[in-house]
DNA sequence: TTTACTGTTGATAGTCATTTTCAAAGGATC
DNA sequence: GATCCTTTGAAAATGACTATCAACAGTAAA
């Protein structure tokens, strides 16, 4: 599974004329065996925990190769972070965001896809992506409002 | 319509304590008056024309308590600017942007917000808000397209 | 209407996330 | 190993937005 992604990842640098570097298999294998949705200055610190002489700007752009790559997907919320996570071939899904903890929990639906396609239809465009959020109290911060 | 908006802006600031002044009333107007989804640099573009003594934190100010006076909501694409638009009471729709020209259709579906909420009850949460938004080509620019 | 009080404004400096710049370092190819 | 040219790290730059603060302007009482 990760091996499979690290390929994809070559496979891609080589089309690309990328070279590989230390500093690209690093933060490809910080990202790869983290299952959070990071942002780009939390995955920098987990990179510096191991490696403190990565720099941040280097964490930025390659990021950014990931996405390129088709392994990783930008997802910003509300809070001015630009977040990534990982993106399975193929797969699309959307996010229960609690407004308490911040705990993220992905869902998939197909009604809602097929909504959408059909609300599409209706306006005449043809959809390339979309993102749903869907913001509120877990079970657990329901729990401990006054 | 617009005069009803006005009184709603006049009683929040009133409950509010808040002074009544030029700048917040053409502010309103011009915010009032323009139906699209405004970025602030936008507005303040469109304020500034008329008068060009107002600075650009008071427009970054006076968008923020429209928002609380329940005129506006805030809308954060993925281009990193905030934007306004008008918010009717009780009103919820979503957006369906062209990733070419940047047009921005508003829709609004029932079933995709039944969904929602049967989602959240599966997951224990309690949603407060939600936000959706599909990306694709308007028809012109598919016409546009090579 | 004048005065005194206090909210509001505009200019500017500050912040924060992200991007750019550029010299030094390091892959890749011969 | 020499050469070429991409990549890197540090620091400066950018862009959106917020905070600061002295000057200004509503407002309500005198």
């Amino acid at each position: 599974m990760i091996l499979e992604k690290k390929k994809v990842f070559l496979q891609f640098a080589t089309k690309r004329g990328l070279r590989s570097t230390r500093q690209r298999d690093l933060i490809l294998d910080v990202f790869l065996s983290s299952h959070e949705h990071l942002s780009v200055e939390e995955l920098y610190l987990k990179v510096k925990a191991s490696h403190p002489g990565v720099g941040q700007a280097t964490v930025y752009r390659t990021l950014k190769l990931f996405v390129e790559a088709g392994l990783a997907r930008e997802m910003t919320l509300s809070d001015g972070q630009t977040r990534y996570e990982h993106l399975l071939a193929g797969e699309h899904h959307d996010h229960l965001i609690c407004t308490g903890c911040g705990t993220i929990v992905e869902f998939e639906d197909e009604t809602i896809e097929r909504v959408q396609d059909e609300i599409a239809v209706r306006h005449g465009y043809t959809i390339s992506s979309h993102r749903l959020e869907l913001y509120g109290l877990c079970p657990a911060c329901k729990g401990h409002q006054r």
